[in-house]
DNA sequence: CACTGGAAAATGCCGC
DNA sequence: GCGGCATTTTCCAGTG
C-alpha cells in the first residue's frame, strides 16, 4: 500500500522540518544569550560572577515554584481553589 | 562616588533580566521540540531514530561549514587571500 | 555499628586513590602530547594546522564508527538481528 | 627538490602517530576513571560526592603546591638551596 | 594578558 | 529508577 507510506513520509518530512526550525530559533537564542554576555564583559563585568548571579536566582525561582506548587498541592487536598495564574488585576510593583 | 556604584547597579540588573528573559524564551523552544516529539511517537513513529535523523543531517550541515573552515585555513597557511565573500566579479591572478 | 562504617571509609579512600592515580596518568599523557607539539614547532611545523589534521583524522575515525552505529540502530529497528560480533556460528532461527 | 619534501611528511606522519597513540592512551584511562566511578556507584557511594572529594583536594594539592613554590622561590631569593626533591631518607607517616 | 576555541566535566533527558 | 546519551557549561591551553 504506497499511500501510507507516502502518507508517512510526508508526515515525517513536516515533523523534520518543524524540530529544525526550533532547533535553529533556539540556536539563535543561544547566540543572543552570548551576546549579551559579550556585552557585559565590555562593560566591565566579570562574566564567570554573572554566570553565578543568574544561576542562584534560577535555583531560587526552581524552589519558589516547588513551593507553589506544594502549596497547590495542598491547597488541592483540601478541596480549595488553586492556581490562579496572573493574581486578580492589582498592580505590580515589587 | 555613589553615581557610579549606582549605575552598574541599574545596569547590571538590566543584563540580567534580558538574560533571563532570553532563557525562558529558550527553555520555551525546548519545550516546543518535545512535544513536537511527542507528536512524532503518538503518530508511530520512533522517536530514537527521529532524533538520529535530525542529528545526522545537523552533522552534515556542520561539516559543510567544517569544510569551506578548512579551506580557508589551508588557503590562510599557503598565504593566499581567502573568504572573499561572492568574490566580486574581477581577475585574481596569481 | 563502627566496623561498617570504617569498611566503606576504607572502600572510599582506596576509590579516591585510584582515581586520583589515574588522573595522574592522565596528566602525563596530556604532558607528553604537549611536548610532541613543541617538537613539531620546532622542526617548523605549523602547529594550528597540524592541531586540525589531528582533529579532523579524529572526526574521520568518529564518522566510521556513528556509521555503524547508525546502521545497528536501524537494524534493530526493522526488528533485525545486529552486531553479531565475528558471528560465534550456530543458527540464529527467528 | 622532493627528497626534503619526503622527509618532511615522513616526520609529519611520525608526529600525528605520535600524538595519535598518545590520545588513544588518554583516552582509555578516561574509561577507567570512568569505570571506577561506576563500580563506586554500585558500592553505594554518591558520585556526586565523590567527585566533589577528588576535585577538593586536588584544589588541596594545588594549592599546597603554589605554596612550595613560592617558599622556593623565597629560598631562592635568599640563596638558600631549595627544592629537594623526595626528601632526604626519613620516614613518611603522615 | 586578554580572547578565542577546543577539551573535559557536569547536568538533564530519554528510553528501558 | 537507572544507565546511557546528548546537551550544556566550565575550564584551560594556545594565540595575537
Amino acid at each position: 500500500m504506497e499511500t501510507k507510506t507516502a502518507f508517512a513520509q510526508g508526515q515525517l518530512r513536516g515533523l523534520v522540518e518543524r524540530i529544525e526550525r526550533l532547533e535553529e530559533e533556539k540556536k539563535t537564542i543561544a547566540a543572543d544569550i552570548k551576546e549579551v554576555y559579550a556585552e557585559a564583559k565590555a562593560n566591565g563585568f566579570d562574566t564567570k560572577i554573572l554566570r553565578k548571579v543568574i544561576s542562584v536566582r534560577k535555583k531560587d525561582h526552581a524552589e519558589r515554584e516547588e513551593e507553589e506548587a506544594l502549596l497547590s498541592l495542598y491547597m488541592h487536598a483540601l478541596g480549595m481553589a488553586p492556581d490562579l495564574e496572573e493574581a486578580p488585576a492589582a498592580a505590580q510593583q515589587a
